[in-house]
DNA sequence: CGAGCGATTGAAAAGACTCAACCACCGTGG
DNA sequence: CCACGGTGGTTGAGTCTTTTCAATCGCTCG
């Protein structure tokens, strides 16, 4: 259980700052950083920002798991990123000058940095290192996601499941992957019932284990070759 | 048909600029990046770069349309992008580090210039709304992606195709559409059969014109309802 | 303990793909 | 000038994946 208060989390002590996009500051950088920072506890499924709106800031992952979604026509759900610790979002906006085009909310209790628009351009303006790794991540990410167009244009759901759950391996870490079913079918691209038979499957296979919500990663290198790369 | 000797086209008369990137660069810029890049004509289906290998430098294109696109797992293209005169390509591997991660080749003649990569990345150093420009353009992308992955994982094919028909009058402007059925079905994400069969369906509904290979968009309105958004 | 959301299962229907064959246009060379 | 070959376009039939809809189950939290 995380801290509810809003206490301010130091940037200096925040262990996934060194593996962010921060992780380069100087001492003086992170206490200014620290300075103009606000911090936020979020519970489950609460909203960071929605798709339409204008951005204010950004986020900063301190604690916790956010996905970042784009709606359908139907107001069915598209995941196309999931954040994790140290990962900051919401910066793409912010560079367009469009509105939001995803949402953001998230899915576990999450400490949460928001640093505000002119505060984080006037970092990028001063530190060039930050500012080549934003170029970078947006790089990064533009063919991250040309992959991911190519996977959902050609490959089977079966082969994108495994896909998903590769990359949610990495994003969960040592933990178990916790998402209930109805998210992961909108990350894979697929309709609920489909991704619950396609898990049994794996189960029966003994790719996975399944312990209710929680999925365990058993055989990655089964999961490599079913994903087809 | 265009000219296919290795002339120098200059940045000063060519009329993409203006739209460009590159559209802000005062007289002394538009000089210096004159004589620092490299004309080529290419033919039909000639490629510029491919995926896997290290960009030595940015594409801007002058005359024609070239492809953008991954290759799946069994070879088949997905089409990811199609430029136009005025737009840039090939940026994005030189900031993320990676090779490439797509690969580009001409749908028709073209008239493309080459700037190596340390003067693009020198004159970005030196020219902050270049710089801007860049980052602003990579957002863009990034965006489109956003929803280009959504329309994948959720609209049907038809739905896809009206959306691509939209894309594609947007960058064929005043003339017609002209791809072939397989490069066609590769930016939609269907296969070729499939393709033909709507095709066939819009202009019996009256919506597009079919000049054997050229195709004719008649009524945008409809395109927009059956892609729906 | 009950309500309610999330998870699961089954059966039927639809959308899309594959495969195979055939057509049509275009440029080449005899 | 015409026959030829090749590429790209089209059509049909059958199959398979995936979705949809409906119903049921089962945690988990007040």
């Amino acid at each position: 259980m995380l801290d509810k208060s809003h206490k301010h989390v130091s940037c200096a002590t925040c262990g996934a700052r060194k593996s962010s996009l921060f992780g380069s500051f100087c001492d003086h950088e992170v206490s200014s950083a620290d300075a103009v920072k606000a911090c936020s506890y979020y519970k489950k499924n609460q909203p960071l920002f929605i798709e339409g709106s204008f951005p204010r800031g950004v986020y900063c992952l301190n604690q916790g798991k956010v996905k970042v979604f784009a709606r359908g026509d139907e107001g069915k759900e598209q995941i196309i990123h999931i954040a994790k610790e140290g990962d900051i979002i919401g910066f793409r906006a912010m560079f367009s000058g469009d509105p939001y085009r995803v949402s953001a909310s998230t899915l576990e209790e999450c400490n949460i940095c928001f640093i505000a628009k002119e505060e984080f351009l006037d970092m990028i303006d001063k530190n060039t290192s930050l500012r080549n790794g934003i170029i970078k991540e947006l790089s990064k990410e533009l063919g991250d996601q040309a992959l991911f167009i190519t996977n959902m244009a050609q490959k089977s759901v079966r082969e994108r499941l495994a896909f998903a759950m590769l990359l949610l391996g990495d994003i969960y870490g040592d933990e178990p992957i916790n998402l209930t079913r109805e998210d992961m079918a909108n990350f894979v691209g697929t309709a609920t019932e489909t991704l619950i038979r396609l898990l049994k499957d794996f189960k029966e296979e003994g790719v996975i284990e399944i312990h209710t919500r929680k999925l365990e990663i058993v055989d990655k290198e089964r999961l490599v070759k079913i994903s087809g790369k």
